[in-house]
DNA sequence: ATAAAATGCGAGCAAACACTCACAATTGGC
DNA sequence: GCCAATTGTGAGTGTTTGCTCGCATTTTAT
């Protein structure tokens, strides 16, 4: 182990500046997503990451600062798909349209990886993270509250709030859905816009 | 660390047998709630447990078997206090407000000591705990069918899936609440009401 | 061709950790 | 008072793990 009171360290050791390094970054990443997915965090250690990736550790340790850069790393890469998908479903033209196309795009997102996508929805409370995994998660709010603000959305009282709602909700059922090695997107899509919408328009 | 696939020691080392272990195992499982709420997993340890309980290291392994049987006598204990207040909300003469029991009693729960609530949360969804443990999650879920099934709420197609998603959206929603350290619970228990109610209401 | 920069390597170190064991202290029954 | 059962102790062991550092290899620039 070593310094768990690790004081921040705030850059990460280099950034690849060749075509070669920038797949070893790939690669570890992409080692660390499936070492997370079949052992959890108990298997996730920075050699066995290395190992998987084929590279040395010391390779590992000249791009990330540490273990827990690499989850952030994960945290980055990931979010970036699903916040690409959420762009995308703002085109629709109703605000309930919209939401319908956040909750779906939501689910397939946790249903293409779902051991990997609820482990990295419960680090994601942990501790503090660089500006860029802050950033994305941030991003992920505002597009929600952006379509709550829509006109056939009832009014609610607090935006920030009903938007952190939503997406508990959202994250909560998709999370245990995936738990339970459920499959059929439509479906689990439909019962989660039940409870969205009836969270949204019950207003009391 | 040591033996990470360790197989199931089957049985607690020893029953404590008189009052003065009694006490000692209590203390050791409040120690470990502490140490949770406090260091989460990361800090969470047999030695910092022991410390913490103010007894000896060989103590703690007289009646735990290891570290995972520790999370799993914690959880035992929450979830039966859980139990024993859901079970008082079955007296309600209506099933709604029986729901609204029953959500109001998680929110208390959940808010009561927010860190440790969500962090077993989901050390729950790991791997094999004793029968004990299993036993008591069951029994969650047993409570909440039965009042799904009461003749004031709406049919559902699959009770068990019915009962699955409302518990996802009550512990996805509280959690998400204790970790932005809210403290209204009426307030908190009328908006996860909303959601559950969409929920059941809206079949489709 | 040659130098400089970038990248890759992996043995090994220091710390942390789960857990054992041989023994001491306390308790309850007689 | 005595014995056996129960309870408590904590230094120590064997392993794991995060991470460093000195050096080899490859690429780019000139």
């Amino acid at each position: 182990m070593a310094d768990t009171s690790t004081q921040q360290r705030p850059t990460p050791r280099k950034a690849p500046r060749q075509a070669r390094s920038v797949e070893t970054v790939r690669a570890i990443v992409e080692a660390a997503a499936r070492i997370l997915e079949q052992a959890g965090l108990a298997g996730f250690t920075t050699n066995a990451v290395a190992e998987r990736a084929g590279v040395s550790i010391g390779s590992l340790y000249q791009y990330f600062p540490g273990k827990e850069a690499l989850i952030g790393a994960l945290i980055v890469r990931e979010t970036s798909r699903l916040i690409a998908d959420w762009e995308a479903a703002l085109a629709a033209t109703s605000g309930r349209d919209a939401l319908a196309g956040l909750v779906a795009a939501a689910v397939a997102h946790q249903l293409r990886r779902p051991a990997l996508a609820r482990l990295l929805d419960v680090e994601e409370g942990r501790l503090p993270f660089d500006a860029e995994t802050r950033h994305v998660t941030c991003r992920l709010v505002s597009i929600l509250r952006g379509v709550l603000e829509r006109p056939d959305i009832p009014v609610q009282p607090d935006l920030d709030l009903a938007a952190g709602d939503v997406l508990a909700i959202i994250k909560g059922m998709v999370d245990a859905a995936g738990e339970r090695g459920e499959q059929d997107r439509a479906m689990l899509s439909s019962r989660v816009c039940r409870a969205v919408y009836g969270y949204l328009d019950n207003t009391n």
